[in-house]
RNA sequence: GCUGUGGUAGCUCAGUGGUAGAGCACUCCCUUGGUAAGGGAGAGGUCGAGAGUUCAAUCCUCUCUCACAGCACCA
């Protein structure tokens, strides 16, 4: 029999016959180790114990310690002992698919009857009985044809279908947990057992395509979440519990800064104190725009479906705009009107009355756009996901060779704007050409290939997201990371070549002959709803002071104090910061605890001590400890550490 | 938009085929209290909207609407 060379991670070499399995591999080893592995890595490629081994590799046994291939085996056979589970219980729901995801995995199944709680207790409690049985996991290959001719004889047709699209002669793995047999890649465990029956838990089940696709039929999604140890699991529901915590329509009741209501959906109600947050961004982008070079416009709300049948969005993007027809009452010729989605066609008709030059270029022109789309409903979600939004917007009109300094200048913009809201990492995504899309390809070529070589010129690393680019152009996608490590996309560029050419944008050269500009766009902050809420969400509502909306509360003691309360009061107020003086009829704990749950970043407490020295007592919200302070300098210290970061 | 679950006081939530309850918040009174809830009293609801069944509907049925979770979508 042929020999094979085995190199192990430490560089030992050892020999086997060619078909050894890993699990033979790990018993040659030691007893202990062929126990505890659940799965090797050949040449870096996960199989699991049962593969045969036919050629020379580099092998790792792992064991429950690997912490990457641990997750990876415990979350995939947990989606097959949850499908097992639901078929010992239901025979008659079909099985489709279950694949690991983020935390844990999910298996849709397709049954008459919806899932409740309840169904999940029983299906958990299924499982835990499944593990505790300790079947062995065996594998066999088989056709195509003999596939397809079992899984017809079970009823099973998601998974003729899913046979069906392996390519022929490919060999088809089949595994068995047990009796129960599925369709799968693997790898997997070598028996439920190696499975943690305490460190999974179902957590939902709700709707989802067949195949992702809304066309196909809704299966029911049952998801849970599974970790090597108790510990880990309690660890993940505690953050969860947190996040929840955090969860921005929460805080934004708390803290009074909107409301929504069944006559608006998807649109915000500002509440004062939500709109000073608003204001306050928007000013400070303001600033920085000016201060780099963009001229702000601003544009129309209800445009003539002409100008969007001429961009292109009418076509695509109709079912998603709130059409405004004008009655006949009204207007002698009945016109169809759209309330603005975006706001690149209204800039081109900016750019477009008078003659542009090249020596106009680049021309940044900035808008806080305020557009309307209709979202479908079951997209809404809080201020993050609205009907009626303000984008930070912004086209650069600029030559092709200008796209590369465009570009970087942007990203160091961006970095700015993130860096100073208090986000330091953000990774970029590149999106290249969608399915649907407008222009052709040479123009898709150059689109992207200058927007790569700009960003790898200014010196960014990026992933790439492929097809997922606008229609019209290429992007970049910003993701930023919150303080709880979560992902959110908010800013963007995209290259365009298309619309300039549709709505004829021109400008005329140093050759005297007429050019068509690029149109770069860009948002940094994405919508100022959507990312007032990412603020709230990262922050947990304690916003930096010179973003809170209520920045000092001064509280009396004592009654005796409130005059003095009123002049402090007065005073920060004059030094424009946003205080309120408190001074009801309660005791210090109860105001303290108000403001606290409040979110105002500085409490200033005020009894007879203090003003007989003109003191203030400083609290600074999640903290307990207090400092006492003199009014003059509370006042010059707390109007620095209001001024924004910009202007500090 | 699709599947599922919901909508009762400002908020969080009980509850019943015979037109409603708690805690907190709110108003007033007592209390002047030193850093996360002092005490008492009072007021407050077309039970999401409409239709149906019924002697009687907040409760049962249907339609609509909004919200929540996921999917699909995101110029």
């Amino acid at each position: 029999m042929a020999q094979i060379s085995l190199t192990f991670p430490d560089g030992n070499v050892r020999h086997y016959p060619a078909g050894v399995t890993a699990a033979e591999v790990a018993a040659s080893i030691a007893p202990s180790l062929a126990k505890a592995a659940i799965s090797a890595s050949l040449d870096g490629r996960h199989y699991d114990l049962q593969w045969p081994i036919t050629a020379d590799a580099a092998i790792a046994i792992h064991t429950m310690k690997d912490d990457a291939q641990a997750l990876e085996l415990i979350r995939h056979d947990l989606a097959h002992v949850m499908a097992r589970a639901v078929q010992e219980i239901w025979p008659e729901v079909k099985v489709t698919i279950g694949p690991v995801i983020e935390n844990g995995w999910y298996y849709d199944f397709d049954r008459s009857e919806p899932f409740t709680p309840e169904d999940l207790g029983q299906i958990e409690a299924k499982m835990k009985e499944i593990i505790n049985r300790r079947d062995p996991v065996t594998t066999e290959t088989w056709d195509r044809d003999r596939a397809i001719r079992h899984y017809e004889a079970m009823n099973e047709p998601y998974k003729v279908e899913l046979v069906g699209m392996i390519p022929e002669g490919q060999p088809i793995r089949m595994y068995w947990h047990g009796h129960w047999q599925d369709l799968c890649r693997g790898p997997h465990l070598q028996h439920t057992g190696q499975l943690p029956a305490d460190a999974f838990k179902l957590m939902s089940v709700a709707g989802a395509y067949w195949r992702g696709d809304s066309s196909r039929p809704m299966l029911q999604r049952i998801y849970g979440v599974a970790f090597r140890n108790r510990d880990d699991l309690k660890a993940h529901l505690t953050m969860l519990e947190e996040a929840a915590k955090r969860d921005h329509r929460k805080l934004g009741r708390e803290m009074d800064l909107f409301h929504m209501q069944e006559e608006a959906p998807g649109q915000v109600f500002w509440h004062p104190n939500g709109w000073n947050i608003y204001v306050t961004l928007q000013d400070y982008m303001r600033r920085m725009q000016r201060r780099d070079g963009y001229v702000e416009v601003n544009t129309p709300q209800v445009v003539d479906r002409r100008l969007w049948e001429a961009s292109g969005h009418w076509e695509k993007y109709q079912e998603h705009m709130f059409i405004v027809e004008v009655d006949e009452e009204h207007a002698r010729e009945k016109s169809i009107n759209a309330l603005k989605p975006m706001n690149c066609p209204c800039h081109v008709q900016i750019f477009n009355v008078g003659l542009k030059s090249y020596r106009d270029l680049p021309l940044r022109m900035a808008e806080f756009g305020s557009c309307n789309r209709y979202e479908p409903s079951g997209a809404l979600h809080g201020i993050m996901r609205v009907r009626g939004f303000t984008q930070d917007d912004a086209h650069i009109f600029c030559r092709e060779d200008q796209i590369e300094v465009e570009t970087k200048k942007f990203i160091e913009f961006l970095s700015t704007v993130y860096h100073d809201l208090g986000f330091e990492q953000f990774k970029i995504k590149f999106s290249d050409r969608p399915e649907k899309r407008a222009g052709s390809d040479e123009v898709w070529d150059k689109a992207e290939g200058a927007l790569m070589a700009a960003t790898k010129a200014a010196g960014y690393d990026f992933s790439m997201n492929p097809g997922e680019g606008a229609f019209y152009g290429p992007k970049l996608e910003f993701v930023l990371t919150d303080a709880i490590g979560r992902d959110w996309q908010c800013g963007t560029l995209q290259v365009d070549f298309v619309l300039p050419d549709r709505l004829d944008a021109n400008y005329i050269g140093e050759d005297g002959a007429k050019h068509r500009p690029v149109m770069l766009h860009r948002a940094t902050l994405g919508s100022f709803e959507r990312f007032i809420g990412i603020l709230i969400e990262s922050h947990a509502g304690k916003l930096p002071f010179w973003i809170a909306p209520r920045q000092v509360v001064v509280a009396s003691i004592v009654s005796d104090a409130d005059p003095f309360v009123l002049e402090v009061a007065a005073a920060l107020k004059a030094a424009g910061i946003r205080a309120e003086a408190d001074i009801r009829n309660e005791k210090i704990n109860y105001k303290v605890r108000e403001h606290s749950v409040g979110k105002v970043p500085v409490i200033l407490a005020v009894g007879m001590k203090e003003v007989e020295d003109r003191t203030v007592s400083v609290r600074r919200l999640g903290e307990t400890r207090t400092e006492t302070v003199s009014f003059a300098d509370i006042v010059a210290s707390l109007a620095a550490e209001a001024t924004p970061p910009d202007l500090r």
